[in-house]
RNA sequence: CGGAAAGUAGCUUAAUUUGGUAGAGCACUUGGUUCGGGAUCAAGAGGUUGCAGGUUCAAAUCCUGUCUUUCCGACCA
């Protein structure tokens, strides 16, 4: 039975989306627009999230630091196509309701700013290179329309930022994140992403190019989930990191940067989450097994014990549902919260040796005997609600992806059944602005490796260079 | 930022048209009986009607402003 709070996801996707988040206890509005209250389980996500993207990071020799949440404005403004870009959304602080301070400050939107003007200071040498620093942190931008998780005007990401003594090092650490962050879409969000590189209107203010991991939602819309930017020595000459290299030569140094976001949880809701509630891979699930104690009595209670032991030993993140409503109340609740799976342990199963197990995804049950070995049952039943979740995304994904030829046809999928449209595109700009007309159909990335599906451009009939991926972003 | 709609208890809402004691269901608290798909009985608590002004003997209701939410455009992770 479908949950009474949950608007059915094939009815209304707005609003599906921000029943979820309310049902599951993610996130809660505030009184500032775009500014929410991350509730417990959903923060706890978020928490999951950061430990294993930050173990991904460590490991590739990065390490974290702090800057301030104020930026001076002529530090802001020190790189022309960073504050042009941004410009309309930075938000000013303002001392007493009026008062300009004697150096204006904004809160920030990014911080290759306050990296660059501290590596300037610290970079001297190309033995100080490469310096690969990350920061987790909030940012704000003043957003015209919110959405929880979605767009907001303060979320929290982490923001990598390096320094290198050659482009080489740069572009090979540009592509190396963006691997990290398709791995952990993959591999943790059980999301599969198309990767590419944003056409110079989409990409990053003030970068040389911009890598980008794109996803496609249920409802066909897709997003931009995370990017990494090469800069070269765009900020470097701005904001004058200067090295001496091995020929004793002074030399501007070469940055990327990368950044994930909260917005990852809208993702993961948009992704996998039915008419029920949250969906969540086991991988990245804060809890991934419910037990649910049916009756009260010591047989009962000691074999739930003993399983909670038993797991809990074995590095599966479980807890006791022992609050005193309705076991169907616990199962329906369990549902609402993504828990990928459920253990019944009730009197009537133990007589005949029996437990229930329930599994998030299918909402399949299964009668197990009580002796087997719970702990590897358990642990190979999360791999394979982790690879199936995976599975029907792509597969979903792939039924979703259209190649066009003709802008007639384009127009047709974002009408009737909106996906990835894949088409070629000669480059020209002015081709992605007449794309847009189409429902607002934007070039979403470049496909670098793939082999081109025609010699014209989808537009403008001219001779083609790019295979594009094309969609309805969020 | 332009166009549209909404805001009454934690949630869903009644009373707004025609100004006159803000009422219910769910959730919550206490006690009992229950417990295998959102249990049930009894009692109880919870509101300056988003906020600020104005009109009036009287405002949830009428007027003005403002904030928040939702949808549609423009901007964007």
């Amino acid at each position: 039975m479908a949950n009474k709070a949950i608007t059915s996801r094939d009815v209304d996707f707005g609003k599906w989306y921000t029943d979820i988040v309310k049902a599951a206890h993610l996130a809660d509005y505030s009184n500032v627009k775009g500014c929410t209250v991350f509730e417990p389980n959903g923060y706890a996500i978020w928490e999951k999230m950061q430990q294993v993207l930050d173990g991904m990071y460590k490991e590739t020799g990065h390490k974290n630091v702090y800057m301030p949440l104020l930026i001076p404005e002529n530090l802001m403004e020190k790189e022309g196509e960073l504050i042009n870009g941004f410009a309309p959304e930075v938000a000013w602080v303002t001392i007493g309701g009026q008062k300009e301070l004697e150096e204006r400050m904004c809160i920030r939107p990014t911080s290759e700013t306050l990296f660059s003007d501290y590596y300037a200071s610290k970079v001297k040498s190309y033995r100080d290179l490469p310096l690969k620093y990350n920061q987790w942190c909030n940012v704000m931008r003043w957003e015209k329309e919110t959405r929880p998780f979605l767009r907001s005007r303060e979320f929290l990401w982490q923001e990598g930022h390096t320094v290198h003594a050659t482009s080489e090092e740069a572009e090979k650490e540009t592509r190396d994140m963006l691997e990290t962050y398709k791995t952990f879409f993959e591999d943790y969000l059980a999301i599969p992403v198309i990767t590419g590189k944003k056409t110079e209107k989409e990409k990053f203010a003030g970068a040389e190019y911009t890598l980008t991991v794109e996803a496609l939602m249920y409802n066909g819309v897709s997003l931009q989930s995370a990017t990494s930017h090469y800069f070269g020595q765009k900020f470097s000459r701005a904001y004058d990191i200067k090295f001496l290299n091995k020929n004793n030569e002074l030399e501007y140094a070469y940055q990327t940067s990368w950044g994930s976001t909260t917005r990852m949880i809208g993702a993961l809701i948009m992704v996998h989450s039915d008419d029920d509630g949250l969906v969540l891979p086991p991988k990245i699930a804060p809890n991934q097994v419910v037990i649910i104690p049916i009756g009260n009595n010591d047989k009962v209670n000691s074999f739930v014990s003993s399983t909670y032991d038993k797991l809990t030993e074995s590095g599966v993140s479980v807890y006791i549902d022992n609050s005193d409503k309705s076991p169907g109340f616990k199962f329906a609740e369990a549902e609402v919260n993504g828990i990928p799976v459920r253990l019944e342990i009730g009197e009537r199963d133990l007589a005949k040796g029996i437990l229930t197990i329930a599994r998030r995804d299918t909402k399949e049950k299964m009668e197990i005997s009580k002796d087997i070995d719970i702990v590897e049952y358990v642990k190979e039943l999360l791999n394979t609600i982790q690879s199936d979740m995976y599975n029907r995304a792509l597969k979903r994904r792939c039924k979703q992806t259209y190649e066009c030829h003709h802008l007639r046809e384009v127009e047709d999928i974002m009408n009737n059944h909106p996906g990835f449209v894949k088409a070629m595109w000669c480059g020209n700009p002015d081709c992605e602005l007449k794309m847009k007309e189409i429902h607002g159909t934007k070039s979403r990335c470049i496909l670098e490796e793939e082999q081109p599906i025609d010699d014209k451009c989808i537009v403008c009939g001219n001779k083609a260079e790019h295979l594009v991926i094309w969609g309805i972003q969020y």
